[in-house]
DNA sequence: TTCTGAAAAGGTAGCGCTACCATTTACATC
DNA sequence: GATGTAAATGGTAGCGCTACCTTTTCAGAA
């Protein structure tokens, strides 16, 4: 550590008795420490501490009380390397910048952290090339569980996941063909139900403002099907980059507003509840009032969503419930208990407050 | 070393002497294997995947190559046991459902990668209690360092940390007695710029809307002295729960109006720009003009303050300095580089836009 | 050629824990 | 008391990797 042996002794015989010095292991109290410390076996301890129903009540004090003199803590890496368990789970997501997931990562935490385990959070951006690193990354620390949401882009990488054998949540969307277990919602739905709940409000001269990601491109979609089905005039679409922001919120109704100066739109479906504030702060600040002159419904049930003036009319997606059965889905799997479904459809549901 | 002959053999003594199954392990590709197909030792093998200068050209391609032909990902589990360095960073939060420090987790996060560190996420939650059992949960994995994001509560804790000889930085604040690393910027003086700052701009009735926790308090406090000290008539303070919502801004602003009909204030400080926009919306709800009848000045600099209408004027924290910053400091330490600086200051700065 | 010394490669021995069995003890039953 | 069963405890042997050291290789110098 210190390269300079100070104003100690004789810089000759630095090593009185020579070589031999195995500076290993961190220094830290182990169980076999506590173990002596508890007159049992190492073996006793780790089943006082992992199991205490399988050991007397004797034994379970004497270790207890090692274990809080000594303020030892048990050494996980140690006991994932023997028992092929990591009690670790990663999550990965495009961003935590974006408000999106973050409900889901919440409830995933705190849900996995009731069980024992820990997560492990991997950033996979916008951009497919550091995925496959990422996939490393999470892989070589042997993660009990994967829990995805987002898009996986890379097919590569999907074939890596399948080949490692760790279970792997797909969420925030509900495909025909998961990877492994599922915990979700169809964005087609959504689109369709946006659509038609406009249409039968009255409206007629529908808008939509979606990010340019996988997902809304689904929502957008249905939501020009069912418009079209429903004989109401072809939707007028503005693409945003994602991740959403109310900047582009509000220039995307700029651009809405010059693209038909003639026939403006009288509903806008808003791929994000961000981009739906900016919808409706570029409303204000033009003097277009809502929802009279303009509806506009988002998209995700920000938490202050209600609160905004007007409040927001948006869909509601149970991001807790999400993170919630992700972290069964895993944990169940980890314990060895089957999981007898593999795929939850969580729905979504239609908040109607004033925007719209 | 191969418990099994192989195909070689005759197919009659399939198990020469026999039981011991010894099912264990994971069944994965270990470099033992990658070791044998390329023709090396395995402690060759490790060192062409960890220090490939130190292994000749030839060597490194055929690791390369059976790596390559058998998928193999290496176990940081093992590595992480053998060299004492888990590569683990634990970050904790008091949650991440709140905007404040996300920006900072995912510059940590993604710096973290650069340097093939995966960050491990930890929720103290507001309350105490759950923070001892998240400490233990974290320690016991052994990170190479832990970022602290708020503050951490209990004595207790605080001793088992600076006994786990785990490097620690604590983030977004500047104590004179940190427990380890530090990368943050003082609230006193966040307090004190914004009463100078509305003083010098000639407000007098000067409002304080602040989250209950301890950093907000702290900027309360010197709120108040500034403003006394300009000789500005009290303050007038609201509390509200943390984490602060829309939703307490907009009844933040409805306590200050009912409080005071008679002299409302004409400017107000909020202890977040949520808590700024609730204060914008409900002032828009109630026809109140910003900034001429009311200043409104943030704190975070979210994403979107600039994007209101009108813009948030409001103080802004580089949280992705402080966590590109903690994240050096802990890779430092772990490489075994001495911290030159303990402890860096990355200030703040008062964005003037619109709303004051 | 022999010697030198750095670079490259290998051997050995764990890191701290738990799986897998074997053994011992406790206690009810015959 | 002998016996059987379950509960409690212990011994052994790794999990897959790397620290630490020794040995080998192979330039270039003497």
């Amino acid at each position: 550590m210190n390269p300079d042996p100070g104003a100690t002794a004789d810089p000759l015989a630095e090593s009185p008795h020579p070589a031999r010095r195995a500076r290993r292991g961190s220094g830290a109290v182990t169980l076999h420490a506590i173990a002596k410390l508890a007159g049992v076996a190492p073996i006793t301890a780790s089943r006082a501490l992992n199991t205490p129903d399988q050991v007397s009540a004797k034994v379970l004090q004497k270790v207890t009380e090692a274990v809080a003199s000594t303020g030892y803590v048990r050494n996980h890496i140690a006991g994932g390397l023997a028992s092929t368990r990591s009690r670790l789970v990663a999550a990965v997501v495009p961003t935590v910048a974006g408000p999106v997931f973050l409900q889901t990562v919440q409830a995933l935490t705190a849900a996995l952290a009731e069980h024992g385990y820990q997560l492990m959070l991997g950033q996979s951006g916008y951009v497919d090339s550091r995925e496959d690193a990422l996939l490393d990354a999470i892989i070589g620390r042997r993660p009990d569980g994967i829990v995805l949401t987002g898009i996986l882009h890379s097919p590569e990488g999907r074939k890596r996941l399948l080949a490692s054998g760790i279970p792997v949540v797909e969420t925030w969307d509900f495909t025909p063909t998961p990877l492994d277990m599922l915990v979700g919602f169809s964005h087609e739905d959504v689109g369709r139900a946006v659509a038609n709940y406009l249409v039968a409000l009255g409206y007629r001269r529908l808008a939509l403002v979606a990010g340019d990601d996988e997902r809304s491109t689904r929502r957008l979609h249905a939501f020009q099907a069912a418009a079209h089905a429903a004989g109401v005039p072809p939707v007028q679409v503005v693409r945003v980059p994602a991740p959403t922001t109310l900047k582009s919120g509000r220039s995307a109704l700029v651009a809405l507003l010059a693209a038909a100066p003639d026939a403006a739109p009288d509903a806008v479906f808003c791929s994000s509840d961000l981009l739906a504030l900016g919808v409706m702060t570029e409303a204000q600040a033009r003097g277009i009032s809502i929802p009279t002159q303009l509806a506009v419904v988002g998209f995700g049930d920000i938490e202050f969503a209600a609160d905004l003036h007007p409040a927001l009319t948006t869909v509601r997606i149970d991001g807790n419930a999400i993170g919630r059965q992700a972290a069964q889905f895993i944990v169940d799997r980890a314990e060895g208990r089957g999981v007898a479904l593999r795929a939850v459809d969580v729905g979504f549901s239609i908040v109607e407050r004033d925007s719209a």
